[in-house]
This record gives structure tokens, C-alpha cells and sequence, in this order.
RNA sequence: GGGCGAUUGGCUCAGCUGGUUAGAGCGCCGCACUCACAUUGCGGAGGUCACUGGUUCGAAUCCAGUAUCGCCCA
């Protein structure tokens, strides 16, 4: 093991594709990442929130857990025990259709022709894949989860605490099963959740349809108009509906357009007119109308549905809107939200036409076997020819959409699981009330508790064969004796007496709210069973009784919401879950704060009595540069490895920690990498989409993600990356190289305690600085204020300790005399720094963490001890407040500002770098006093000479002067000036003075400024004042001295 | 329609509880490669803080309204 290095064995530029997997190695074998319950220590626990396996992460999920990563290591640096759980989750629909999506497009076959067994073997070589990326995507991150305990929300331990979680709340009766209006996705044939829905605009018509009344009496209409964008439903119609009292509905929209109209801008105002006036015109010459129809309704009278020749009634209904289209509205409940509310209230029959694959079934009569699109086209013609269409009008509609196939959804009345969330709700809203949960920042509380207010029961089952089948086994009994004899059978079954087995009966549904088949008259009922454990013996027993399984799977949330404690190995009391529940920390991002963090909180509750975790923390999202979300399917998603192998891991850590503020998103403009000339090619709104590019600069084509054919794929591909992170890459070459500088003076180092007497002037200021940044980092990072903890340490290792310590030793390091202090000051100071930047750039500060072991593995200033065999295990620093020195900071920002007057004024006068300059400085004795130890740095870091400083000094002849920190620098320009660059700076300094001047003047003249503003806010005024005048004084009597000379 | 957030130099962002000469990085201009680092150093130009009112001696900062954008919920 070599003890010295060289400028030859050390490279200039820190090589991460080597040190990282290396150094992910020897984490590994450390065992670091792993934790065990220790009761002598503190526990500290995070859960990953699982990424679904449906594709790789992307730049959001290397921001998350990042984040998560950051705090992880400080608290194990801190001495807890601390356990980061990581995981995936199965993500049912999204995972399912992505295989599905490709059976289709490489096989073209349907998962019904593959079977359901085939289907789910595939998906599951599907999450072994893309686990497996995820997994080493979180790893080359840094990312210091427990792998050992990695878990999955499909495995054998969720698997058991979804069961018992679904076993528990079933036996309490808050599951249950009844029929509801779905969003029915009839491409992947499963309802979906209102979540996974999105409303789109399209192009549409809006038909005017005829219903011809039965038997109209003298003075009655013989037709009522209805209208609706989508015809076919007309199939499902089972009433038609007209406001109770349409003129006092008319009045009360005339009465709330008035009011508008009167709080309108000038601009708005002629639109709310006009709908003022079309309301009048309408109660004018409609109104007679809808109050007879409102009359007919009431006494039961009725329509012809065309086309199946069914009599349906005219109801009143506040739903029918008498200002809107003809104030007549059609009935179908089975397939619209709103007409299933009407059809509640109204007990109307409830018609399903649709079969799940989005076809009409044998209610739709002659349409029976159609699509939605043919029906829809075969149903206006035949209206048509009985000249039963009034108009046809072309508008826009909002259309709901799957999120996951894409296609249109459909309102479909079908048999759902439910979750009962009254409770549960209330559960979760008082931890939040409470405090006992914090959300962070607290803005984001408002949505969560708003959401759960509104204690919607929790639709469960989904239509899908990926997923935690419903443990459920049922049997529909028309016949109540017969029904009576089975409850009989299960109730005396030993696993239900022992426990494990529960039932309820789902009463048969009454005319009211009956579904469409319900042609007799069911007066038994459904008996459901469920098992709690999976036991083969078991369930064929139940089956035997005539007893069949549900053969849909439950929500993935259901058991994303048991992740923190099932993880833990609920139901079982393992050490885990006593030591580490609750977690502590939860970090995600705000989309999913209702669907996610709302259920983990209800179900913890449930289950363990207790919240999840103490607090969560909602991160920003990354943007592109078009403030557009980043998705895959838009193209400009970034792959975090891209960024890795061009960056580094620890500049995607630090360049995404550096952007996590409190409230902005984060707004990262994409490019391309050109693979030839690696020229970044900005990325477009256009250009993303296209499956190869031209490099602008080479003419050298490349494929993106969007090459299919063989052509395009077989050229190199372009990463898409964001020059963003360049700023954190050469910070991390910055302290590279700042570290290097110090391994490569430490030759001899030689640990001993350093008494205060031998500490220099640069030795006291780094350390008072020192102190403040390990206490603002802390503060900051324990808040979750990342960006700033980012910043804090930016600004201390660049422009303090690289720009002004590391350059102030250069000079001592010549000197033996200080040579040895200099080099266990830098050795403490590096060591410190790196700790604390460890938890953001874990890679390169463990690099140098090792290689200045080598020279240095005793370190510290009153103290010097062995330093951990890790950083990753190093004790976080703690803020040493008895060096913190005010003085000597203020002290040191007048050297900072010597400095700088004389490097303006060496770039004002075009002096070369090589050229010596003397100066003299005026200033008063206290000053003198603090520029005598940091004489010689004059030197090497300006290139300046100290000829003199004092209160006598006077310029020399030929000079030029600056103002800084009431110090004047003089600059002898003898043989070197340029009077009219002299001049140039100091007009432009005059002018900057007198304006500053009329500023405070005006100020000071203000007598109400003087009168009310506190004393001593007046007197710096007045002080600035006669300051700035000075100044002036100065720069004019130097300008008229330069004029002089020219 | 309701809620939340944003709007600061060409770009991306800081600026907490009102008093600063409004900062940083990138980009731009000038100078400099011999000793940690050109993924660098030094200097410089560039902003009436979206708009309109209000509170105040004083507003980028507090309040109200308007506009634009984003997200969430109907």
C-alpha cells in the first residue's frame, strides 16, 4: 500500500465509471446497508415507494429516491438504526396491459386465446426483468437499501397480510359487493378506478331524437325531444325526464346570471347577456311547453322508445335541466352516472346493453352482436328513415378515457367489491388533524384530508388476472330455503367456527335498484364466503358446497396500502415490525398523496392501531423544459443511467438535490446526445417524437426510443440527457481535484492535537465557517430543505474552501515551519466536509474518504483518532459552536476584499498576469492588525506586492485607487497605466456613486422617513450617506488627476 | 366551477419573519493553460422582480384584484 501519491497515480478528473461499481461492492460486503433491530439504538425507518415494474425508472424516481438516500444516510451517520425497505409493486392494470399490449402486437393473440395461467406466467417473467433493472437502476444510484429484505407486493409475505387485511375487514362487514356504474374499459375489459381516467375533448355530434307519445290526449304533444351524443344508449333508455317545476327553475338561472352580469368585466358582459336573453326567449316559448310535459308526467303518462317499441314513463327529475336543449332529457341509467342517480331516485329498471368486450348484448334487440361505433351508426340511420332525428349538431365533447388503454370508457353497471370508508376515512383524517402524521410542506394536508372527507367507498375488484385474487367464494341461491340450508352448512364448517372462514349474504336486489336481466323475481340471495388462510383442502371443501370463486383480482393499492407494515412481516409480530413501526419518513410526490398515502394511513391504522409514519415529505416534479410533465410516451423521459454514465451518480444525486426547493417544480430542458460528436441537440416538441435524428453538427444519424424498424434500430442510439447536471458534475471535479491537491501534500502527515496558539488567522476563519455550514446543512437537511443543505455546501467547498483555504496553503504547504499544522488542519477540515457532502455524493466522497485514510487514518484537531473504516459509517459532524468566530469572518471579508479591489483594478488596466503589481493600502490601525499574518497571500493570489497600509499611507503618483470595506487600495501604476481605461472605470464609478447618492438623499428628505422609521434603520442611512459622499470626493479627485495626465 | 402553486437578467433558479447596490449557475464579452482543477481561474456586461391597486416612512417581499402557466378535485 503506497503512503504517498502522485500527481501521475491520481488523475485530474475523478473517475466514477470505475469507482462506482467498485465502491457499490464494498458497501455490500460492509454490510452497511443492513439493518437489525438493536434496542440500544434508535430506530429509523423509511419505505420505498415501490416503483411498478411496468418499465424502468425514469429522472422522477431517481429524484425520490434520492431523496429518500439522503436522509437515509445522514440518520445512519447520525447512529440510528436505520433501514431503508425497498421494493416493487405488481401495478395490476398498468403491468397486465403492457403485456397484453405486446401479445397483441407480436402474436396477436388476445389474453382470452393465451389463457388465464399463460398469461400471468408471462407477466410474471415480465416484473423478473424489469425488477431486475429497477433494482440495478436504484443500485448504480447509490441508493443504500436493505436488499437483503427486498420485498414485492405480489410476493408470499404481502400476499398473507393482503389476505388477512381483506379477511378482517370483510368479517367487520366493511366489504361488501353490490352492483355500480363503473368506468368500464372495453379494450382491456376491467373496470378502472376514477383515478385512472381523463377527460379529452373530441370532435363529436349532438343528435336530436324524437320520442313519439302514447296516446297523446287533445292539446299534447305527439313527440318529446331528447338529444344525446351517444345514440346507441337510446337502447338502454328507461324513462325520459322533465324538471318538477320548470318556471321556478328558469327564474332561479335568470336570478344567478343577473348577479353574474353585474359582477362581470366589461368584456364578459356581452356573453352572460346573450344567455340572459336565451334563458327569457326560452321561458317565453318553451316553458308552457315543459310545465304540460311536467303535468303529463305526473300523471303517469308515457313514451314510445323507437326502434324496440318499449313503453317508457315521462318522469320529472330536477337532473332535466329546462335551460338547457329541448329541457327533456333520456333516461339510461345503466350507463351514465347521472341518469344512474335519476334511475335511483326514480326507481327505474336499470338495461345494461353492453357485454364487457364493449359489444351490444341481447337487450339491444336487432343490434345484439354489434360495436358501440356500428350500433351507434345503424340506430341514426333507422331514425332517421322514421324521421324521428330533429337535427344533428357537430360539437366538442368531453369524453372520459382510460388511462391505460387509451380508448373511450363506458359507464357499465357491474358487480364490485367495495370497501366501506366511512370510518377508515375518519381514521385517517384525525392522524392527519392531529399531527400525528405531518405532511410536509403542510399545503399538501388540505387535498388530503379534503379527498378523504368525502368517504367514498373504495371500489376493489378489478377485471384482471394479475393480481391478489379476491378470496371470496360465492353462490347465487334464488331459492330462500335453499339459501337458508347453505348459511346453515358454512356457519357449523369448523374454520368457521375456528376463525377461518367468514360469510355474508348480498341481499337479492330489489325492483328498484334491480339489474336488466332480473326478469323474475329473486327472493334468496348470494352467499359469500371468505377464507382467510390459503389452504388448497379448504377451499375445495367451500367449493363442494356448490361454492365458487371470485375470479377478479383487488386494486394493487389494497396492498400498496399495507406496504409499510407488511413489509415488516404483518400479520405476524416479528422483531421488525416492534422495532421499526412506525416508520418515519415517508417521501414521495404529490400525485399520489390521496390514492396512496391516504390508504397507507387508514390501512396502518386498521391493522396495527397505529400510523404508518410520523411524517411525509411531497418533493417537486421534474418538468421538462416545456413545464410538461416527463413521460415515456411523450419521449422526453430521461433515463437516470444515461445520466449516470455521462455525469456520474453522484451529479444526478446532487444536480436533482440541488433543484428540490419547497415549492417550484423542477423545470429540466431536455436534449439529445448525439452518439457521434456527442453534441447536445436541443429536444423539441417535434423532434422527440421522431424515431431517428440528423445531428446538426456531424450530419450523423442516430435512433431514439421510438426506432422500430430494423433500418432506424440499427443505427447508435441518442441518449436524451439534460446538461442541468453539468453544474453538479464539475462541483464533483472541483473537490475532486481539491482533494487531490491535499492528498498530494500530506506526504509526513503526522496526527497530533493542535493547540489554539499555532492555528493561523486562515485556520481560525475556516473553522468558524466550518462550524456554521455543518450546522446550516443539518438544520436544513432534517427539514427536508435539500436544495439549500445543496447550496450551503456548494458555496462553502468552492468559494471558500477551494478558492481562498486551499489557495492560502499552497503557500504554507512551502514553508516546513507551518507545514505540519497547515496539513492537520486541511486533513480535518476535508475529512468533515466530506462527511457531510457523503449522504449527497456518496461515491466520490467514500473515493476520497479512503485515499486520505491511506495518508492520513488518524485525524482531528483536539482529538486525533482513527477514522472509520467507511464514510457511509463515519459520525455525522456535529456544529463545534466554540469555533465559531464573528470577528475573524468579518475580519477575513476585508482581506476577501483587498483582494478583490486589487484584481479589478489588475483587469481594468489590462495588467498581465505575470506582471507584479505594489500597492499600499489606507486603512485604519485594527486593519493592519488582521493584513499582517495574510502579507504573503497578496502575492500569490494577486500577484500583488504590499508596499504599505496605515491611516498615513498616501497613493503613490501614478495610481489607481478602490473603495472596499474602508480600506483604499492603491495600485502603483507607475510604467503601467492606461489613463483612458483608468478613466472609463472611474466615470463609470462616479456615476454608480451618485446615484446611490439621490437614492439615500431622497431618502433623508423624506420627513415622515425620518420621523417613523426606527433610529437605527435612519442612522445607517445617514452613515451610508457620508460614506458614498466620500467616496465620490475620492473618485473625483482621482479622475481629475488622471485627466491630467493624458 | 373549486383548491393549491408559480410568474425575478437570454436559460434554470435563490431571495425565510418588509430597510440588500436584488444574488447564483449556465450562456454571453474580455483576459489567462508552469506547479489541484480549462469539467479551471480572474474581471465584466445584462434585471423598472407579470400587471393594477392598496397597506407602510419604506414593498421583489404583506393584502386585494387581473393576466398567463402548471397541478389537483369536480
Amino acid at each position: 500500500m503506497s503512503a504517498t501519491f502522485s500527481a501521475e497515480t491520481l488523475p485530474n478528473r475523478f473517475d466514477f465509471a470505475a469507482a462506482q461499481p467498485r465502491l457499490i461492492a464494498f458497501w455490500q460486503q460492509g454490510g452497511y446497508c443492513h439493518a437489525e433491530p438493536d434496542p440500544a439504538r434508535q430506530p429509523f425507518c423509511i419505505v420505498i415507494p415501490p416503483p411498478n415494474v411496468t418499465g424502468a425508472l425514469h429522472l422522477g424516481h431517481a429524484l425520490n429516491n434520492t431523496l429518500q438516500d439522503v436522509l437515509i444516510r445522514m440518520k445512519r451517520m447520525q447512529g440510528f438504526a436505520t433501514l431503508w425497505m425497498p421494493g416493487t409493486d405488481h401495478a395490476g392494470i398498468a403491468t397486465q396491459a403492457v403485456v397484453e399490449k405486446r401479445l397483441k402486437q407480436e402474436e396477436n393473440k388476445t389474453r382470452h386465446e393465451l389463457g388465464r395461467e399463460a398469461l400471468v406466467e408471462r407477466i410474471w417473467q415480465w416484473k423478473a426483468q424489469y425488477e431486475a433493472r429497477i433494482i440495478t437502476q436504484l443500485k448504480q444510484m447509490g441508493c443504500s437499501c436493505d436488499w437483503q429484505r427486498t420485498r414485492f407486493t405480489l410476493d408470499d409475505m404481502c400476499a398473507r397480510a393482503v389476505r388477512a387485511t381483506f379477511f378482517d375487514l370483510f368479517r367487520k362487514q366493511w366489504i361488501y359487493r353490490g352492483k355500480r356504474l363503473v368506468n368500464w374499459d372495453t379494450f382491456l375489459q376491467t373496470a378502472v378506478s376514477d383515478d385512472e381516467v381523463f377527460q379529452e375533448t373530441v370532435p363529436g355530434s349532438f343528435w336530436h331524437f324524437r320520442y313519439p307519445v302514447i296516446d297523446p290526449r287533445p292539446g299534447e304533444p305527439r313527440f318529446v325531444t331528447i338529444a344525446t351524443t351517444r345514440p346507441e344508449t337510446m337502447l338502454g333508455d328507461t324513462a325520459v325526464a322533465v324538471h318538477p317545476d320548470p318556471a321556478a327553475a328558469l327564474a332561479e338561472t335568470e336570478t344567478q346570471l343577473g348577479e353574474k352580469l353585474a359582477a362581470a368585466a366589461a368584456k364578459e358582459q356581452a356573453a352572460i347577456q346573450q344567455q340572459l336573453d336565451e334563458v327569457r326567449r326560452r321561458r317565453e316559448e318553451l316553458l308552457p311547453h315543459l310545465e304540460l310535459l311536467s303535468r303529463m308526467a305526473r300523471q303517469g303518462r308515457q313514451l314510445r322508445l323507437p326502434l324496440l317499441d318499449r313503453p317508457i314513463p315521462l318522469v320529472v327529475d330536477p337532473w332535466a335541466k329546462p335551460e338547457l336543449g329541448s329541457g327533456c332529457v333520456k333516461i339510461t341509467p345503466a350507463h351514465d352516472p347521472n341518469d344512474y342517480e335519476v334511475g335511483q331516485r326514480c326507481g327505474l329498471p336499470m338495461i345494461n346493453i353492453l357485454r364487457p368486450d364493449g359489444t351490444l348484448n341481447e337487450q339491444a334487440g336487432p343490434y345484439q352482436g354489434l360495436t358501440i361505433p356500428a350500433a351507434r351508426r345503424r340506430v341514426v340511420e333507422e331514425l332517421e328513415r322514421l324521421e324521428l332525428v330533429e337535427k344533428v349538431e357537430q360539437r366538442d365533447i368531453e369524453l372520459p378515457h382510460s388511462d391505460r388503454s387509451k380508448t373511450p370508457i363506458e359507464p357499465y353497471l357491474a358487480d364490485q367489491w367495495f370497501v366501506r370508508m366511512d370510518q377508515l376515512a375518519q381514521s385517517a383524517i384525525d392522524a392527519v388533524e392531529q399531527q400525528r402524521v405531518r405532511i410536509v410542506p403542510s399545503r399538501y394536508a388540505k387535498g388530503y384530508v379534503d379527498w378523504l372527507a368525502e368517504k367514498r367507498d373504495w371500489p376493489v375488484s378489478r377485471q384482471l388476472w394479475w393480481g391478489h385474487q379476491i378470496p371470496v367464494w360465492s353462490r347465487a341461491c334464488d331459492d330462500p330455503d335453499e339459501l337458508q340450508s347453505l348459511v346453515e352448512q358454512v356457519a357449523r364448517d369448523p374454520a368457521t367456527l375456528d376463525g377461518r372462514a367468514a360469510w355474508q349474504i348480498e341481499a337479492a336486489q330489489s325492483p328498484a335498484g334491480a339489474t336488466a336481466d332480473s326478469s323474475g323475481t329473486r327472493a334468496g340471495g348470494t352467499l359469500h364466503v371468505c377464507l382467510l388462510p390459503e389452504d388448497a383442502e379448504l377451499e375445495r371443501r367451500f367449493e363442494s358446497f356448490g361454492l365458487v370463486r371470485e375470479p377478479d383480482v383487488l386494486d394493487t393499492w389494497f396492498s400498496s396500502a399495507l406496504w409499510p407494515h407488511s413489509t415488516l412481516g404483518w400479520p405476524e409480530r416479528t422483531p421488525e415490525l416492534e422495532y421499526f413501526y412506525p416508520t418515519s419518513t415517508l417521501i414521495t410526490s404529490r400525485d399520489i398523496i390521496t390514492l396512496w398515502v391516504a390508504r397507507m394511513v387508514l390501512a396502518g391504522l386498521n391493522n396495527m392501531g397505529e400510523v404508518p409514519f410520523r411524517e411525509v415529505f411531497i418533493h417537486p416534479k421534474i418538468l421538462d423544459g416545456y413545464g410538461e410533465t416527463m413521460s415515456k410516451s411523450k419521449g422526453n423521459g430521461v433515463d437516470p443511467l444515461d445520466v449516470i454514465d455521462k455525469f456520474g451518480a453522484d451529479a444526478l444525486r446532487y444536480g436533482l438535490a440541488y433543484l428540490t426547493t419547497q415549492t417550484q417544480d423542477v423545470r429540466m430542458p431536455v436534449q439529445f446526445e448525439c452518439p457521434h460528436c456527442a453534441a447536445p441537440i436541443e429536444q423539441t416538441r417535434k423532434n422527440r417524437e421522431l424515431p431517428r435524428l440528423a445531428c446538426p453538427k456531424c450530419r450523423g444519424e442516430f435512433s431514439t426510443q421510438w426506432a422500430r424498424s430494423d433500418e432506424d434500430r440499427a443505427l447508435p442510439r441518442g441518449a436524451v440527457i439534460s446538461e442541468r447536471f453539468e453544474v453538479a458534475r464539475n462541483f464533483c471535479n472541483k473537490l475532486w481535484n481539491a482533494s487531490r491537491f491535499t492528498l498530494l501534500n500530506l506526504e509526513g502527515f503526522a496526527p497530533a492535537v493542535v493547540p489554539e496558539a499555532e492555528l493561523a488567522f486562515e485556520d481560525h476563519w475556516i473553522l468558524s465557517r466550518l462550524a456554521t455550514v455543518t450546522r446550516e446543512v443539518t438544520e436544513s437537511l432534517e427539514q427536508y430543505l435539500y436544495a439549500e443543505a445543496a447550496r450551503a455546501l456548494y458555496d462553502f467547498a468552492w468559494d471558500e474552501f477551494c478558492s481562498f483555504y486551499v489557495e492560502m496553503l499552497k503557500e504554507r504547504f512551502q514553508d516546513p515551519a507551518r507545514r505540519a499544522v497547515a496539513q492537520r488542519v486541511v486533513a480535518h477540515t476535508l475529512d468533515t466536509l466530506l462527511r457531510l457532502l457523503h449522504p449527497l455524493i456518496p461515491f466520490l466522497t467514500e473515493e476520497v474518504w479512503q485515499l486520505l485514510g491511506r495518508l492520513a487514518p488518524r485525524r482531528g484537531l483536539s482529538d486525533p483518532r482513527a477514522a472509520a473504516e467507511s464514510v457511509m459509517i463515519a459520525a455525522w459532524p456535529r456544529p463545534d459552536e466554540s469555533r465559531r468566530n464573528a470577528v475573524i469572518e468579518a475580519q477575513f471579508r476585508k482581506f476577501q476584499a483587498a483582494l478583490g479591489a486589487l484584481r479589478e483594478i489588475r483587469s481594468g488596466q489590462n495588467i498581465p498576469p505575470q506582471q507584479e503589481v505594489r500597492f499600499s493600502i489606507r486603512c485604519d490601525r485594527a486593519t493592519v492588525e488582521l493584513l499582517e499574518p495574510v502579507r504573503a497571500y497578496f502575492a500569490s493570489m494577486a500577484k500583488a506586492q504590499p508596499v504599505a497600509w496605515g491611516p498615513e499611507v498616501e497613493p503613490p503618483a501614478t495610481h489607481a485607487a478602490v473603495r472596499a470595506a474602508d480600506m483604499d487600495v492603491y495600485v502603483d501604476l507607475h510604467g503601467l497605466i492606461d489613463v483612458p481605461a483608468e478613466i472609463a472605470r472611474n466615470e463609470k464609478q462616479r456615476e454608480r456613486l451618485q446615484t446611490q447618492i439621490r437614492g439615500k438623499e431622497s431618502k433623508l428628505a423624506n420627513a415622515s422617513f425620518v420621523e417613523r422609521a426606527p433610529a437605527d434603520v435612519v442612522e445607517k442611512e445617514r452613515a451610508g450617506l457620508a460614506q458614498l459622499q466620500q467616496e465620490l470626493a475620492a473618485t473625483e479627485q482621482a479622475l481629475a488627476n488622471l485627466r491630467k495626465q493624458l
